[in-house]
Parts: structure tokens; C-alpha cells; sequence
RNA sequence: GUGCCUGUAGCUCAAUGGCAGAGUCCCUGACUGUGGAUCAGGUUGUUGUGGGUUCGACCCCCAUCAGGCACCCCA
């Protein structure tokens, strides 16, 4: 074999196959994101660098974004993520969107990360977030969209599931234990890392981190309540709107979702895949309502998740979830008995288009069992056949290969039967 | 970034230092106007790449690249 130059690490060849799959996934999230009344926007691809300086964490931007110098010497960086754009287009015209936005976007990333299983440097995300609503119900919202998301691909409430936390309840328990502000990120993070760990490193982690042993065992106690959410009326109010909207089922309070440090500030919520051993993240998100704030605009509270393309389709590829998708968008073939009737069956792949069918005409006169091969490869479901005898009397032979019947009747009443057969299914 | 495993025909994999093979796919024919099934025949390789050891390397050693798994990191 010859040497073919390979494609650049981690990123993946979209075969016609493939791009049926992402487009299959990306008229789910449409049809989703719509049924809820969100527009489908865009940010561009290319960012500068400072865009993420101001918000993101350190480690996305330093290490994990492609970043590079373009000709006029700017630093330019491919989207690791797509919120500070939505910061940016909503802060650049906020004193003429009718609030509140409910946007949705599904579009290529990139991080320099380590490519291995459900990971890869270059992926697709959708992201949804409703900005200029405060409050538990438009929180319950964007939790329902993830679940209806959920229910669409075909996966069951015991096959995943969406916890949902709230920072700000955390917060307050935090502060019962006499846990210091300056120290709250950092017991974030290990409540953030109690799944990855065993117990043993988890709670010498703690103790590094500074907590005593009374607050160590009162953490551990909120982390392993599973009734604690009355306590708060934000949550009390979300899981009562879920309730209603008919979704509660997907739904579940789980503590230990805190999701890292940037800008949430009161919900959280992290969608799993919980058919396997391991609990995979499918998608996550929660409320920040400091981000326009921070990035320069008027404050403005918002809501919104993000899901990767690479973890659903693992998923749903190994629960079987994936729909059959057709080979060829075209179901019917023409075939050419012989180069003296090529037009015959060009001019009627015309026809029948214009009957708008869609329609392949096999480009050259080959045996006839090889075309019948290709129809059958290709996914084809009825074939089309003009040989001497019908060019003669004016007919068309029209054959069903899923039956395998077939019958010659005149030109004008093919694509009628074609449509018969096509709706039989 | 760390450790372990794998890399052989388009695909799935054999060949334990001694002639590179099988299944599948593909092509041809049985079937000169009909796909899937069956049967017969045929093509397919710088064994990831570059070095080294050896009379001789798919096999052993070193390096490198790619992929997988477990960590780390992240969401």
C-alpha cells in the first residue's frame, strides 16, 4: 500500500456514514432545542485569545487551546467553548435583544487534550442557555430540555440520569460547618473529585486541605443525604416545575455535583450514562449569573448546558440506540441495459425527478447483475430496468427488491408505483 | 504528562528465530434480461516506520509513530 499521509491527531474522517450520524444527532438536538423555542445561533470559529484570558479557567486556554499567531501577528485561538462568545454578542447588543434570549448552537470545538475513548481534539457541542430569566422555573427549564434531549435519543430514566446540586445551598452548609470562604473552593474541588477517588485518598485529601475531623464527618454527612435539597426553596421549586413539565423521572438531587469553579453560580447539573460499571458525563451545565458582569456588560442572570457529540454517540452506539440510517438519500435506480439505451434511462431518471423522486441512474451500460449488486449495496429499494422489450412498447419494468415482485407497466404509471412501494415500507 | 498492552491483505485475525497464512470482502464464472443465497476459480502484503542482534527476524533489542486500557488533568 502506498503511504497515505494520516489526519492530524485526534480529529475523525466523517464517511458518508458518519456525517448521516452527526447530522442525525444534529436534527435531534434541533428538533429538541425548537420544541422549547430556541433560535439557532453561531459565534465565529476564531477568537482572539483575550476573549478567553478574561474568563475561562488557566488550564483551557493555556494548555488545552489551540492557539496561534496569524499573519497581521494577532493571537487568535480556535473556540475551546462557546459561552464568553455568547458573553460577547449578548453584552455587544444588550440594549436591543428581547429578553429573555433562549439560544441554541451546535458547532465544532477544539482542545489540545489527550485524545482517547468518548475524547478527541476536535468535536461538536451543543450548547443551549436562556439568559435574562432568573429563578427556579427557567432553571427547571434548561434541566427539561436535557431530559426531553434524553427521552429523544431513546435513553430510559435507568439508563441515565441528570443530577442536579445548588451552589448556593452548598454554599450555606458550607458555612455551617464553619468552613471559611477562602477555603471554599478549595473543598469544591474535593467534593468535585470524591467519585474519582477512593475513600481512603479522598479523606487524606481533606485533611491536607485543612478541614477538621467534625468537619470532615459533617461534609460527609451532607454529601451522603439524599433529602437535603428541601432545605433549599430554589430546589424545592425546580424539582416541583420538573414535576410538572413531566420530566422528574430523569431528574435526581445528587451533592456531589459541584462542576469546577468558573462562573456557576446557583444550580448545577450533570446528565450521566449509568447502563454501564462507570458513570460517564454526558452533558452539564447551570445557572452564571456574573459571567456578562464580568465580561464587561450589564449583569444578566442565565441558564444553559452543554453536550459533546463524542460520549452520546459511545453511548448510544453501544446501547444500540443509533437509528439505521439509509446509505443512499436516493431509494430508486435506473439501470442501462445497453449503450444504445443510455438515453433512454438518463431521460427517464429525469422523469421520474420531476415526479420528485430521487432518484441514481447507473452511469454506463454494465451487466445487468452487477447494477442489480449495486442497487442492493447501496441501500436501494426499487430498480428500474428499460430494456429492448419495454423501449419497444413504450413500458418500464419496475421491480420492489425488498419482495423482490416486479412488474412492466407503461412509463406513465412508474412513478406512481415507485411512490406505492416506497410507502409500503 | 505517567504506566501497561497492541500494530501482519481493504476488514477480522493466525503464523512461539527457518517458504507470510485463513476467514471475510472484492473480481470472474456457474446464471448471455435481474440483487441478497449456494458452488468453483482468482487478485490482494516493503508484517506501522527507522535502526540493531543473527547464517537467517512478523517473532529478540532500541528508538519512533499510531491506537487501546488504567492513572493524571478537565468537563
Amino acid at each position: 500500500m502506498k503511504r497515505i499521509i494520516p489526519p492530524v491527531k485526534g480529529t475523525r474522517d466523517f464517511y458518508p456514514e458518519q456525517m448521516a450520524l452527526r447530522n442525525w444527532l444534529y436534527s435531534t438536538v434541533r428538533a429538541v432545542s425548537e420544541s422549547f423555542g430556541y433560535q439557532e445561533w453561531d459565534a465565529p470559529f476564531l477568537e482572539t485569545l483575550d476573549l478567553y484570558a478574561a474568563k475561562s479557567g488557566e488550564e483551557l486556554v493555556k494548555k488545552q487551546s489551540y492557539v496561534f499567531t496569524d499573519r497581521g501577528g494577532d493571537e487568535i485561538t480556535l473556540r475551546p467553548e462557546l459561552t464568553p462568545s455568547l458573553a460577547r454578542m449578548i453584552a455587544a447588543r444588550q440594549n436591543e435583544l428581547v429578553f429573555p434570549v433562549r439560544w441554541w448552537s451546535f458547532g465544532p470545538f477544539w482542545r489540545y487534550e489527550r485524545p482517547g475513548r468518548g475524547r478527541s481534539r476536535e468535536f461538536f457541542q451543543w450548547n443551549i442557555d436562556m439568559l435574562g430569566a432568573n429563578g427556579a422555573e427557567a432553571d427547571a427549564e434548561m434541566v427539561a430540555i436535557a431530559a426531553a434531549f434524553l427521552k429523544a435519543v431513546g435513553l430510559t430514566p435507568a439508563q441515565a440520569q441528570i443530577y442536579v446540586n445548588n451552589r448556593g445551598l452548598m454554599d450555606t452548609e458550607f458555612d455551617k460547618l464553619g468552613i471559611k470562604p477562602e477555603k471554599k473552593a478549595d473543598v469544591s474541588g474535593l467534593v468535585d473529585r470524591r467519585e474519582k477517588m477512593n475513600a481512603e485518598a479522598w479523606e487524606t485529601n481533606a485533611v491536607e486541605i485543612g478541614l477538621s475531623a467534625s468537619q470532615l464527618e459533617g461534609l460527609k454527612s451532607i454529601l451522603e443525604d439524599r433529602e437535603r435539597w428541601r432545605n433549599s426553596e430554589e430546589l424545592t421549586r425546580l424539582f416541583k416545575t420538573l414535576e410538572t413539565l413531566g420530566f422528574l423521572e430523569y431528574v435526581k438531587y445528587d451533592p456531589n455535583i459541584m462542576r469546577g469553579l468558573l462562573y456557576y453560580t446557583g444550580t448545577v447539573f450533570e446528565a450521566f450514562d449509568i447502563s454501564g460499571g462507570v458513570r460517564r458525563s454526558i452533558l452539564g451545565g447551570g445557572r452564571y449569573d456574573n459571567l456578562l458582569r464580568d465580561v464587561g456588560g450589564e449583569p444578566l442572570p442565565a441558564v444553559g448546558f452543554a453536550m459533546g457529540d463524542v460520549v452520546i454517540s459511545l453511548i448510544l452506539q453501544e446501547l444500540m440506540l443509533l437509528p439505521k440510517l439509509p446509505i443512499s438519500p436516493a431509494p430508486v435506480l435506473v439501470t442501462v441495459f445497453s449503450p444504445e439505451l443510455l438515453m433512454e434511462s438518463i431521460s427517464l431518471a429525469a422523469d421520474m425527478r420531476l415526479n420528485g423522486l430521487k432518484v441514481v441512474c447507473y452511469p454506463e451500460a454494465a451487466k445487468l447483475p452487477k447494477q442489480f449488486k449495486y442497487a442492493d449495496r447501496m441501500g436501494m429499494r426499487v430498480v428500474l430496468v428499460i430494456g429492448p422489450d419495454e423501449a419497444n412498447t413504450g413500458k418500464v419494468t419496475v421491480k420492489n427488491l425488498s419482495n423482490g415482485t416486479q412488474e412492466t407497466i407503461d412509463r406513465s404509471k412508474v412513478s406512481e408505483s415507485i411512490n406505492k412501494i416506497l410507502e409500503s415500507q
